[in-house]
RNA sequence: GGGCGAUUAGCUCAGCUGGUUAGAGCGUCUCGUUUACACCGAGGAUGUCGCAGGUUCGAAUCCUGCAUCGCCCA
């Protein structure tokens, strides 16, 4: 039998458990097991960054705690574990550690190593996108182990044999074998179409990466003739897009502008004939109430241009220079052609911010005005407050530019895709309306398409025309059973790799998915659709989706979307989002505001249950403050459950030198009887609880529960649990400890782990399910199936009640809990007293009331009472009576 | 500008399908160590339940408006 330690330290006990869970394989998925019978989590890959901070514990705690829970209900798990080290992050990361850049023209150098010792000065070196992608692939590893090694101290019962990576073999697999049935589905298509873009990442991006950002801005107001005599005024926040106007626009009901529909404005500076129109985005109310419309400074340029047949005049470049074009050629017109060229060579080759300003110079210089006549600028321009959209990641505005990409069809989907959301259950519900109004919002379909470089490449190649231009009309798809692959290293079926890039050969597509394209997929990678469909059928769709309330556009949007378009499936049955955690000032924690704080040191000084409990005490849902010093109130509870757990089996360890165990038929004491009935009530708030995936409404009613046991149960039975012969009320108490104990053990098992099994080992571990707390059965009535009596927790109730009165009494005395009672008097109905006869010895052995000095009278209890209890302590003459 | 959520003791939070004196923990104050626990135990104090209306016999809880904070979307 387990020596029972005299004190609890947390550090020694979870690495024990850890590897004791680990060798036995206590959290392994087991694929014999029916559908039925199985638990599957859709774990959400955290993007592998190499910095770790106490939001990651957080809501990756919330997920083992419904694990836990579920695996104890006697299911079957799947918890798998994936990485996200796909995209951008990475990319960033990657070049400032070693100093690099990828350049996708550089051949591949095998003998490339990337080095981390290089300084500032040695500059950034270029390397190709194979020395690239390894270079990525070296951080991520190493990234990976340190997540799993924190995810591993927190206990999270991760079935570690199940992992992946956003970019391994399998994650490619699957998301090209995806885009190429949607393909198939008419799901995804390419086109050469404005698209916003990056200019500093160099590349697409889609709606939901999109940020609104408040940003100063510049109100302009710029003079524009009218073709046969008079003028107006446009107001634009982008003069730098004048060269790119191509109409002016007003709202239709516009009396200031009604006469001008139909006519012809000319722009300043380029001597630009463009009609005057009726547009419904023109907010009179902004402004002069008249605008110019560009291609393209927002998304109403874009609509307005898609609209109308307009050929576009694109002067930002991908690099977010002004381009260099020529006014008099192709549709920049002028009936000033030489003018315009010289106004323009003043802008090419800047960034729209310097174009900015150089225009509004040069449209404030004399003559500029309609028909030369004063500036075409009206005084100096205004300062406003506007939002820009910005790229997530982004520095700079986005811009709008026309470029092929592929996308993916949602816009003519959004019925379909509401329809799917309201399948499913969001907790908390009201989270669901964050997806309704995304998918009610959304304007553009689904860009998939990134030009970078650490990602799953598009499994597509194009047939290169004899004039050497790529034939974008004639893909050429691989097939699947050559999937994974990659198009710049692979040549597609039926060429030779000497036909790369020549005419009547093949040209790879260059670009890479989008890290959504993959991560939508999680629950596809995780099942193995692509390669074991028997094995999919077992995992999908999946039980629960955990993750936070901002990526319900991103995660859960794109991953709805894939389940519906490849086996009209909703991916999982539950979505359960986690809050956030907030610093002291109710900001986000998060790495950009630089309040993180790093889990690590907390769970050396807290204990890991500490650091769960607190966790668990957060609602989902709903943000959660920071606050040390719930940590300990949970490493108090953990070493409460140790203290009571030794104090219990202690009790029990003597009682067996001398007879056997008492089992649950023995609980005939009415206080005991009492216990159990409140015990009923306590576990089957719990298990509602959790059924609702509500852990924080479950770990409340325990821990209140489990205090209760040890202050107040406890102590009313400390005599009986003393006596030294081997009586029924002896047996009843032993018997009662020791099914309270086990019980509150299991309740407590999921929110902390650690402690409860280091004391479930001592005594109660036995074979099979029961060899760890973890895989033991969660309480129910079976527990209590043979315990035959029955008692009123009221009986418990008033016990504690007239027991509080009497450490009342004591404390007011400033005497021991010890001290002895000398008359104690109790007023009350009948029933009252009845009720409180029931337990009374238990009562009087607690308060240390002498033999002979209690007595009863029948009359009222005070206000808001069952009784009135009057307390004499002994040696003290003068107590009232 | 539209939507969602929050606002309860000094602090962090429960309670919110309306029902007797609004709860817990932390902190604070007063005490208490001979047989589980000083990483302890007992007891006390502390609240116009954001504001204003309304429904009701009765509102922290339901309705309306407002304020403040946060988030989502334009």
């Amino acid at each position: 039998m387990t020596e029972i330690p005299k004190k609890y330290k947390h550090g020694d006990a979870e690495k024990k458990w850890r590897s004791f869970w680990q060798e036995n394989e206590l959290f392994s998925w087991d694929p014999s097991k029916s559908r039925e019978e199985t638990f599957v989590v859709d774990t959400p890959p955290p993007t592998i960054s190499g910095s770790l901070h106490i939001g990651h514990v957080f809501s990756y705690t919330h997920q083992d705690l419904i694990v836990r829970y579920q695996r104890m209900k006697g299911m079957n798990i799947s918890y798998p574990m994936g990485w996200d080290d796909n995209g951008l992050p990475t990319e960033r990361r990657v070049q400032n550690i070693f100093g690099i850049r990828c350049e996708p023209k550089l051949p591949y150098d095998a003998d490339w190593k990337p080095r981390r010792d290089k300084k500032k000065k040695d500059g950034i070196e270029e390397v190709s996108r194979q020395n690239f992608i390894e270079a990525c692939s070296i951080i991520t590893e190493e990234d990976e182990k340190v997540f799993e090694e924190l995810w591993r101290r927190m206990g999270l019962s991760i079935d570690w044999n199940q992992q992946y990576a956003t970019i391994n073999e399998i994650s490619r697999l699957t998301s090209q074998a995806s885009f190429l049935e949607l393909v198939k589905k008419d799901m995804v298509y390419s086109t050469e179409a404005p698209t916003m873009w990056d200019i500093d990442f160099k590349t697409a991006v889609a709606q939901a990466e999109v940020e609104d950002k408040e940003r100063p801005g510049l109100m302009h107001q710029v003079r524009f003739g009218i073709q046969g005599g008079g003028e107006f005024s446009i107001s634009t926040t982008r003069p730098e897009l004048l060269p790119a106007c191509i109409a002016v626009v007003a709202h239709p009901d516009d009396d200031r502008f009604k006469d001008l529909f139909g006519k012809t404005a000319i722009t300043p500076l380029f001597h630009t004939e463009v009609p005057i129109l009726a547009a419904e985005h023109a907010d009179p109310e902004k402004g002069t109430g008249i605008l110019m419309v560009c291609t393209f400074g927002d998304s109403n340029d874009v609509d307005w241009w898609k609209k109308s047949k307009y050929p576009v005049k694109q002067i930002i470049g991908l690099n977010g220079r002004l381009v260099d074009v020529e006014f008099g050629k192709g549709h920049f017109h002028s009936a000033n052609p030489e003018a315009a060229n010289a106004a323009y060579a003043e802008l090419k080759g800047l960034y729209a911010k310097q174009a900015k300003k150089k225009i509004a110079e040069l449209l404030a210089a004399d003559g500029t005005g309609p028909h030369g006549e004063g500036s075409a600028l009206v005084g100096e321009p205004e300062e406003i407050s506007h939002p820009v959209k910005f790229y997530e990641k982004g520095d700079r505005p986005l811009e709008f530019v026309p470029t092929r990409q592929w996308f993916t069809k949602v816009l003519e989907h959004k019925e379909a895709l509401l329809a799917q959301g309201a399948k499913i259950a969001w907790h908390p519900p009201f989270m669901r309306s964050r997806y309704d109004s995304w998918v009610d919002g959304l304007n553009q379909d689904w860009c998939i398409s990134r030009q970078r470089y650490f990602g799953v490449p598009f499994p597509v190649w194009y047939a290169v025309k004899e004039n050497g231009l790529t034939d974008y009309e004639s893909p050429i798809f691989a097939d699947m059973d050559q999937l994974p692959i990659d198009p710049m290293s692979s040549a597609p079926r039926g060429f030779e790799e000497s036909q790369r890039d020549q005419p009547g050969g093949f040209r790879a597509d260059p670009d890479v998915m989008d890290t959504w394209a993959t991560s939508s997929l999680t629950p596809q990678i995780a099942s193995k659709w692509a390669t074991d469909k028997e094995r999919h059928q077992k995992l999908f769709p999946m039980d629960v989706r955990p993750q936070s309330h901002e990526i319900i556009r991103t995660w859960a949007f794109y991953t709805i979307v894939k389940a519906w378009m490849h086996e009209d499936e909703i991916p999982w049955k539950n979505v359960v989002i986690s809050g956030w955690i907030l610093d002291p000032d109710r900001k986000k924690m998060s790495k950009s505001k630089g309040n993180v704080v790093t889990p690590e040191h907390l769970l050396d000084e807290h204990s890991v249950d500490g650091v769960r409990y607190w966790t668990a005490r957060a609602r989902l849902g709903s943000d959660t403050e920071f606050d040390p010093t719930v940590f300990k109130v949970g490493k108090r509870l953990a070493n409460k459950v140790f203290n009571a757990s030794r104090f219990v089996f202690m009790q029990i360890d003597r009682a067996l030198e001398t007879s056997a165990m008492p089992g649950p038929q023995a609980i005939t004491e009415q206080l005991d009887l009492a216990l159990i009935a409140k015990l009923k009530t306590v576990v089957k708030i719990a298990t509602d609880a959790f059924e609702r995936f509500d852990y924080a409404a479950a770990l409340q009613a325990s821990e209140e529960s489990f205090w209760q046991f040890c202050d107040h149960y406890v102590e009313l039975v400390k005599a009986r649990s003393y006596a030294d012969d081997d009586t029924p009320a002896r047996r009843s108490a032993l018997a009662t400890l020791q099914l309270g104990l086990n019980v509150h053990l299991r309740l407590l098992a999921p929110f902390i782990p650690f402690v409860t099994e280091e004391v479930w080992s001592w005594r109660m571990a036995g074979e099979g399910r029961l060899a760890s707390v973890h895989t033991s059965p969660w309480p129910s009535e079976v527990d209590f199936a043979k315990v035959e009596g029955d008692a009123p927790i009221e009986a418990l109730t008033m016990a504690v009640e007239v027991t509080s009165k009497i450490r009342g009494a004591k404390s007011d005395a400033q005497k021991s809990l010890r001290w002895p009672v000398s008359a104690l008097s109790l007023t009350g109905s009948q029933d009252a007293i009845d009720a409180i006869s029931l337990v009374l010895s238990d009562v009087l052995a607690a308060g240390n009331v002498q033999d002979d000095a209690f007595s009863t009278t029948l009359g009222e209890a005070p206000e808001n009472e069952r009784l009135g209890v009057e307390v004499t302590l002994s040696q003290e003459s003068n107590q009232d009576a």
